[in-house]
DNA sequence: GCAAGTCTTAACGCGATCTTGATCGAAGCT
DNA sequence: AGCTTCGATCAAGATCGCGTTAAGACTTGC
């Protein structure tokens, strides 16, 4: 049973939206609710749903702009919802950026198997959650503090960036130019050399050995990680 | 203009193919086809493509078999084409790891823009999938790990570059220029002397018995090639 | 303007890795 | 058989990459 997660409904239809609604919840979905453009791309910085659901008729124009409104890399996956079958309308809305497309009237579990699909791809864009944990290694980004087996410890805002780069994908390797490129800005990844110092000082606070380190692992000439805890 | 991408044709009507063909290719997409369950399967491992098409109604069995035949790591995106277009078919479809599902008979036009949808997530190239198993070695490029029958085991760099370019086409014989090309840079590829020393390195650390490889095969005076397992 | 904290930069030691040369065996040819 | 060629193996030296330390420059808050 996979975790609900929020959806934003878009549509000027009240009864659309009640619909959408308990279909959503009783799948274990929150929902938020807007009506018109204005509306939606509020409630998508506000709450950064996983989904959003747009329906095209709005009454301040065509819920496209909803997509044109927000660059790709921090806007949530959408699927259209439109009365409108037409391959035209279609072809628009997905080369807009939609990722999916559904004609009204659609049945409720097809929406939920797409809405299961765009969730499963899920990483990429979606926000990170608000607090990570790996292993004894716990972050708070709203609080912006790091806990190790419940110790606060105090990082400098570098350590405190390379630990968040690495806790988003506990396993992965992040290669240097990933690393000093997500920290330092595009033009510093030649400096491997700032990783070595900024590591050893992350180590010496979070590790108990960190000359044997057990969670912040190096990948030699290629990167670092950090371990993913043993599921 | 977008680039073309390599798609993967499945359906054993012939003039399925044909029409599809013709569609992709005047769009710039190149085409592999296939006609079962067993050559779709053989033809994703070969042809790596970037997107596969994939008609349900196979002579050999549901084409659902092919996306459980492959760990969703390592395959391509696909988009069902079915021309059953119950609910609970779709729905079956996509939880097994479809990405899309299109009813026949669809527009040419819709199909190319979901297409273009599944193309401009996976980064537009048709990358080497993140996960790559060959026999019992499996390759993780994004932890950057190998392990043999489940076990890790720990590669230097230009080992495991080795035998990543040797993993990408298995079977294939890869030639003592190509690996030199590719993994030491195009100035080497008068050493063959690294090769061998780096391949003795590699099959003492993955075959059972590294005076009678069972893998890392030896094509004498022209490369190696990575056995590939019995289908 | 001072002080504490933080970041950059350089130098050094160490271990892992790569290169290089020598030696041995197998296969093919004269 | 003897020679030649190619591949496998081994070991030693050279090199590379990483961790560590510390000193100076910079920022930040008081």
């Amino acid at each position: 049973m996979t975790a609900g997660s929020t959806v934003l409904v878009v549509d000027d239809d009240v009864q659309v939206r009640r619909f959408l609604r308990t279909t959503l919840a009783g799948h274990g979905h929150a929902t938020v609710e807007a009506g018109t453009i204005a509306e939606a791309i509020d409630a998508i910085r506000r709450f950064q749903p996983a989904v959003v659901l747009l329906d095209l008729g709005l009454p301040d124009g065509d819920g496209l702009a909803v997509l044109r409104a927000l660059p790709a890399e921090q806007r949530p996956p959408v699927i259209v919802l439109s009365a409108r079958g037409q391959e035209g309308d279609k072809v628009v809305a997905l080369d807009a950026g939609a990722e999916d497309y559904l004609t009204k009237p659609f049945g409720a579990s097809e929406l939920l198997a797409r809405i299961r699909v765009v969730l499963r791809r899920g990483g990429g864009t979606a926000a990170t959650p608000a607090i990570l944990q790996v292993g004894p290694i716990r972050i708070d980004q709203p609080r912006h503090t790091v806990t190790i087996d419940g110790r606060e410890i105090h990082l400098t805002p570098i350590e405190f960036r390379l630990l968040l780069e690495l806790a988003r994908c506990p396993g992965r390797v992040l290669t240097h130019r990933q690393l000093l490129s997500e920290v330092w800005g595009p033009s510093a990844v030649e400096h491997t050399h700032y990783l070595r110092v900024h590591m050893a000082a992350l180590r010496r606070k979070l590790e108990a050995d960190p000359a044997r380190p057990q969670w912040l692992l190096t990948e030699a000439g290629v990167g670092y990680r950090l371990r993913e805890p043993a599921a």
